[in-house]
DNA sequence: CAGTGAGCGAGCTTCCGCTTGACTT
């Protein structure tokens, strides 16, 4: 009898499912969607109710045939695709493409690879639900006209013409970066003097330790004085002890999104990085899989853990939990990320290690019991006023799951007062304190810090927007299109005040701290923060916070069956639409320009804006006699935040810096950075000079080294055909005018001794059989 | 490779969400 064809989405899942399954079954995977609307007209008929138009992409028609002869010799296909919206369709597609009625192919679902799941699902296979086919095909159109009618805007309006795009998803990812810049930039630091006083008593040894109290905070440098000095000759004496019983509970296993956080925290991984590694682990069999929303664990994993722990730590840090998904978006169709075996503490691979630590700790921590805490605050009174001073402490009574894991936090969740507690010696009511010092520190109050990756995908996924598939392609698409930078920033020094209460004298300092610095953190560029202004004004409705959210609802009453996919999709682009062409017909270009003040030389505008190539500042305006000035702005600066004196600086380029060997040497900027230019020759500036200030006698030193260099690098020139003989640093290679060829390997050896003839076969020769590449692809790349 | 910055019109770009490879000029 012909064995049952299985299709699954992903092979790694293909090969366990099969060994489960045994002989009945043949077991295969798709590799996702293998249908896509066609690009051209955006694949939809919108005279037809939204008709789509699907084709079968290149990179998915190898799959597709395989497939197909399979499930001809096979004796029933059964379909096993994700558990969500995205695999229903991916169900449904199959069925279109290999030729099978959906009303009785066998549909059946699993949210975990384990052998009882699986055996059951194939107890009681269904149909392709067809209501949650239209709601992912809804899904899809609705980005794509967003995507393909929004992007044409910004052609027309934008002067850079680079493809430029906009969507559904990644529109809202810069504007939640470039508003994150603009409250940074409106932030006005507020200082308050908070008092703190150090104390010292007895441990139970007998020892002296110090410990802190904290009092009130003064908004004014006076206040904070005037209450140290009612603090001269004064006592100080415990009141009132207070101590309360705590604990700290883990947190859920891994998701992709907290996955993504907890590895850029702990280990300092963007988003890409986190996700190569635990596909590698993944493909290895050593995790579940990586891209999930789910936050449960499998029966038997809970089992598993269970015994673990039990036999690593004891009983007393065994605690089973199951944890709820707080994301309402969540569709869980698969596990959370957890390792396949516990008993595997670690890898081999030393990239995955620290990465699979990670996931085990979590994983091991999400059922072990809390951790206790004793809680115990102080209260001091101050014999000379009627203030008090509070001292808390905190103490570890049983670790339970602090044994193996923590979380991390972002800077912005943690308060100042969480940061300040310690321990506390045992203390008792009326118990006179020695001081040893008290404190009127000015602290400054800080503005929430820009987004890392991982920290963007958290307010991402709060806000429903995106899913664990596309929270790192999102990330590269805003990043590739100029968008967004990331990039560090130094920090400012700033100076604080301190008074000081000691040995019963007040005395004033003043010391430095550093503020403001930022490392691999996302800053919108110029263009990101342009387009979202844009965008803001004409299409307030796709780049509102709640848009996906309220779309989603949508989608849901398309899947339970209460609305039609295209009367939902007729309702959202009838007004749309309306709003597209109102805006290619009325919306001024898109320039973000900005006027500056006058320019002392000319006595001419000065303004900023957006040109074709970039950022740049602009002197005199157009229609004027004489052609205006410009020049680019710099990397670090922004068309928002630039000074007049900055930007006039931008115009002493390019400068002569004098004659050398009978020609003037000039520095510039160019499109690939500052150079120097030297006898109709170019050397690059490095970053460690400034073009606004070198010298000459800077500047010649490099010239000479750089064109050394160049000599060195040149094996032979052959100037009436332009051809180069060069030394690379992947060996050498032949230059004709633009192009690169390699030379073979046997030829490489004694390549002083090419002569022409030699070396117009070998460019024959590459050109003939040219260098295998990553096609261009229009799709994805 | 090292300049540019107006507007026209050719012909191009573009979305989100499922999956892995095969590129190294």
């Amino acid at each position: 009898m012909a064995k049952n064809l299985l299709i699954v989405e992903s092979p790694a899942k293909a090969k366990t499912i099969e060994r489960i399954l045994g002989e009945d079954f043949e077991v295969k995977s798709c590799y996702g969607h293998i249908r896509d609307l066609e690009r051209a007209d955006m694949g939809i008929d919108l005279n037809n109710k939204y008709k789509p138009r699907y084709i079968v992409p290149e990179d998915k028609q190898k799959v597709v045939k395989e497939l197909k002869s399979l499930a001809k010799k096979s004796g029933e296909v059964w379909l096993a695709t994700d558990e969500d919206r995205e695999g229903e369709a991916i169900s449904w597609h199959l069925c279109e493409v290999l030729g099978l009625d959906p009303k009785i192919t066998k549909r059946i679902v699993f949210h975990e690879i384990t052998k009882p799941a699986i055996e059951s699902a194939v107890k009681k296979p269904r149909t392709v639900d067809m209501n949650l086919v239209n709601a992912q095909q809804a899904r899809r159109i609705l980005d794509r006209i967003v995507g393909f009618e929004l992007s044409p805007v910004l052609w027309r309006k934008m002067s850079m013409k680079n493809n430029l795009s906009a969507g559904r998803v990644q529109s809202v990812a810069v504007r939640i970066i470039a508003e994150r810049e603009r409250e940074i930039n409106a932030f006005l630091p507020q200082s308050t003097f908070r008092i703190e006083a150090s104390f010292s008593s007895k441990d139970i040894s007998g020892k002296s330790v110090v410990f802190s109290a904290e009092g009130k905070k003064y908004a004014e440098e006076s206040g904070a004085e005037k209450f140290l000095q009612t603090c001269l000759n004064a006592k100080y004496t415990v009141t009132d002890i207070q101590v309360k019983p705590g604990k700290k509970s883990p947190a859920a296993p891994f998701t992709t999104s907290t996955l993504q956080q907890e590895a850029s925290r702990k280990l300092g991984y963007g988003v890409s990085r986190t996700m190569l590694l635990a596909q590698k682990l993944y493909e290895s069999g050593k995790i579940t899989y990586m891209r999930t929303d789910s936050v449960s664990l499998s029966e038997t994993a809970m089992e598993n853990l269970q015994s673990e722990i039990n036999s690593k730590f004891g009983n007393k840090y065994y605690q089973k939990r199951a944890f709820k998904n707080k994301n309402e978006n969540a569709q869980e169709a698969h596990e959370a990320i957890r390792p396949t075996y516990m008993e595997n503490m670690s890898v081999e691979d030393a990239d995955c290690r620290r990465l699979y630590e990670l996931i085990w700790k979590r994983t091991m921590a999400s059922q072990m019991s809390d951790a206790e805490l004793e809680k115990t605050t102080a209260l001091i009174q101050i014999s000379t006023n009627k203030e008090e001073l509070k001292a808390s402490g905190e103490v570890l009574k049983f670790d339970g799951f602090l044994k193996v894991y923590r979380e991390d936090r972002d800077d912005d969740d943690i308060s100042e007062e969480e940061n300040l507690e310690g321990m506390l010696p045992p203390l008792s009511v009326h118990q006179q304190l020695t001081l040893l010092e008290m404190r009127a520190t000015e602290r400054f109050s800080r503005p929430l810090p820009r987004y890392t990756e991982a920290s963007l995908v958290k307010k991402l996924e709060e806000l429903g927007i995106g899913r664990p598939s596309t929270y790192a392609p999102t990330i590269s698409t805003i990043l590739k299109r100029g968008y967004v930078e990331k990039r560090d920033k130094e920090g400012v020094i700033r100076n604080f005040r301190i008074l000081k209460l000691k040995e019963n004298k007040i005395s004033k300092i003043s010391e430095q701290e550093t503020t403001g610095a930022e490392k691999s953190k996302l800053f919108p560029t110029d263009l990101g923060l342009v387009v979202t202004d844009f965008l803001k004004q004409y299409f307030d409705d796709i780049m509102d916070y709640n848009f996906t959210a309220r779309i989603e609802a949508e989608f849901d009453e398309v899947a339970s069956g209460k609305i039609e996919w295209n009367n939902m999709i007729d309702d959202f682009y009838i007004p749309f639409k309306k709003d597209v062409d109102n805006t290619i017909e009325k919306a001024e270009r898109i320039s973000g320009e900005r006027e500056l003040g006058i320019d002392p030389v000319s006595g001419k505008k000065l303004i900023v804006r957006m040109g074709r190539y970039g950022p740049m500042a602009q002197i005199g305006e157009q229609n004027d006699e004489e052609k205006p000035r410009f020049a680019k702005l710099k990397n670090t600066q922004s068309i928002e935040t630039i000074n007049l004196e900055d930007a006039l600086e931008l115009f002493k380029l390019p400068r002569n810096l004098g004659p050398f060997e009978g020609s003037d040497l000039t520095v510039s900027i160019g499109r690939f950075g500052p150079y120097i230019a030297h006898d109709k020759k170019f050397y690059s500036l490095g970053k460690e000079f400034d073009p606004y200030t070198i010298g000459l006698d800077e500047a010649t030193p490099i010239v000479v080294e750089k064109r050394a260099a160049k000599e060195q690098r040149t094996i032979k020139v052959f100037e009436k055909e332009k051809i180069q003989l060069l030394r690379g640093p992947y060996g050498p290679y032949i230059k004709q005018g633009l192009r690169n060829y390699k030379i073979p390997k046997e030829k490489q050896e004694n390549v002083e001794t090419l002569e022409l003839p030699e070396i117009k076969a070998i460019i024959e020769e590459v050109k003939a059989n040219p260098p295998k590449r990553v096609p261009k692809k229009k799709k994805s790349s």
